[in-house]
RNA sequence: GGUCGGGUGGCCGAGUGGCUAGGCAGAGCUCUGCAAAAGCUCCCACAGCGGUUCGAAUCCGCUCUCGACCUCCA
């Protein structure tokens, strides 16, 4: 059966069918370095990990390219020219590139706590500055930019008028027109420099303040924000590739703007298939700076943040978002991520043990009902990742199969209840399914619960030998950690300490 | 105001015409020295009002309500 996506362009699910099967381009428009990352950013990136691993997962050989954006662009277009990162770099005394390496570390950092399989290209706006110019001035050529006062703008109301006649008119995915926007979009100051307030920078002329400047054609300046995207997907994945994705707030402007800029340059819409996905809500409202939400990703790990009642493991939070479908809002609160963590810490606990079995060839289960119903929960994993990734239904699923497992684990049923046969195929497909295609990785035990748990409790039974001057069994303990990499330390205070080596 | 998407049991969240979603929490039982874990059972909800239909959470209409986007945003 074929994978089903749906397509926002079209809006509706649709059989993915790739351009020059095996091969499979993606674009997945990344992050701008200027701070860490927040829980809100975790979604797209575990959406779209997940969709590439399930592609490579049925065979198809994918380029997957996911941008970092680290030229900055405008807090709002119109106002003084403000480069977001340029600010916030002069606010922690650092410079530029600086700011732009320590975020990018920590995002990277992030990715793989949560398991995302690394993109094959990862390509910086900085890096393709060239590529952005030589974009635009084919933009230009083409008549469907203008210079003013050495900053560049694209002319929408022109394109709409020349491609609406080809079926293709500027707001086609988000399902705006251009009448409506004229009358809709909100006056900015210092609109005087473009034709039409609908009109969108492609290059900025940087005021002498900027630190980020390239030399262009047009004097020294940077580049416009969806520039970038259509010049590195263009360059590393062709004028029309398959899959472009991305979250559901940059379908408009951002990618709207990206299919304008890509269709002049390459007389193309750029991608096939225009896969977003949806927010993460907090109490109901969207993640976000301007409304002061934020939890990063380090205070999610950490607990830090006073939201958090408790610390959320990398993987905890993956399964969170893989319990829902992409599609939908998914709403954050203590409550939902506890009860994910007790979920996950429960198959987890039922797939290692059903992992470390060895079942015989039988082929005759003597409950043939429950064999088949094993046989057909784990053959349903495909159909539900086939139909737009219901990652949701998977794990329903997955929750199916534990208590058949722990039943025989408890030996509640018997093992030749259900086939060996069916067993090991249970097993395979959880281990395909769980650790290859939603990408949880099993935790180590440096952030387990139990293990810190068992290392208190060893501690309070050292300090009570010490207390009873049981120096051998004080030391027995002392030692048989290290030995196993856990290292106790007496404090001054009294107090006991403990690290993993 | 325009465009788009929602409202499902205590919480999170699947589900587009009939068949148990699932998880967490809660209750009972089994197992158990106790506890935990595990298993079994229960908790059978679909914003409201109409309509279509043999039958609707699911289709249609209206109402109420929440949110996203409208040039910073994953």
């Amino acid at each position: 059966m074929p994978l089903k996506l749906y397509n926002s362009l079209t809006r509706q699910k649709e059989v993915f069918e790739p351009i020059n099967a095996p091969y499979v381009g993606m674009y997945v428009c990344g992050p701008t370095v200027s701070g860490e990352s927040h829980l809100g950013h975790a979604r797209p990136f575990i959406t779209f990990d997940v969709l590439y691993r399930y592609l490579l997962h049925v065979g198809y050989k994918v380029r997957y390219v996911r941008n970092i954006t680290d030229a900055g662009h405008f807090e709002e277009e119109g106002k003084l020219a403000e480069d977001k990162i340029t600010s916030k770099a002069i606010l922690e005394k650092l410079e530029p590139m600086e700011l732009v390496q320590k975020y990018t570390h920590l995002y990277h950092w992030a990715m793989d706590q949560f398991n995302n399989l690394p993109p094959s290209i990862e390509p910086t706006a900085t890096g393709h500055i060239i590529e952005q110019i030589e974009m635009i001035k084919k933009i230009i050529a083409d008549g469907f930019a203008y210079e003013a006062n050495g900053s560049i703008y694209f002319d929408v109301i022109k394109y709409n008028e020349v491609y609406s006649k080809k079926n293709q008119p500027y707001g086609i995915l988000s399902g705006r027109n251009l009448e409506d926007q004229l009358d809709t979009t909100r006056e900015l100051d210092n609109q005087d420099e473009k034709k039409n307030k609908v009109d969108f920078a492609l290059w900025k002329k940087a005021p002498v303040e900027h630190i980020m400047r390239w030399q262009s054609p047009w004097g020294e300046g940077f580049p416009g924000w969806h520039i970038e995207c259509s010049a590195m997907a263009t360059k590393y994945l062709g004028k029309k590739f398959d899959i472009h994705g991305g979250g559901m707030d940059l379908q408009f402007p951002h990618h709207e703007c990206e299919i304008a800029q890509s269709t002049v340059c390459n007389h193309e819409m750029p991608a096939r298939y225009w896969v977003h996905n949806n927010m993460i809500t907090i109490n109901g409202r969207k993640m976000g700076k301007s409304y002061n939400n934020v939890v990063k990703l380090s205070e999610l790990f950490d607990g830090s943040h006073p939201i958090l009642t408790q610390a959320y493991s990398p993987m905890t939070v993956r399964f969170f978002i893989l319990q829902s479908q992409y599609r939908g809002t998914l709403d954050f609160s203590n409550e939902a991520l506890q009860a994910s963590e007790k979920a996950l810490r429960r198959l987890m606990d039922a797939y290692e043990w059903l992992k470390a079995q060895t079942f015989t060839n039988e082929k005759k289960p003597k409950d043939a009902a429950l064999d088949q119903q094993l046989n057909t929960w784990v053959n349903e994993l495909a159909a539900f990742m086939e139909d737009d990734l219901n990652t949701a239904k998977v794990v329903a699923n997955l929750f199916e199969i534990v208590p058949v497992i722990n039943s025989l684990k408890d030996k509640h049923i018997a093992a030749e209840a259900v086939s060996g046969v069916t067993w090991q195929f249970v097993q395979a497909q959880l281990a395909l399914y769980i650790e290859q295609v939603l990408g949880i990785r099993v935790e180590s035990g440096a952030n387990r619960k139990q293990l810190n748990s068992v290392i208190h409790l060893l501690i309070e039974i050292r300090k009570e030998a010490k207390a009873k001057k049981d120096f051998a069994t004080s030391d027995k303990i002392r030692n048989q950690l290290m030995e196993m990499g856990i290292q106790i330390k007496d404090d001054k205070d009294g107090e006991v300490s403990f690290t993993f080596s």
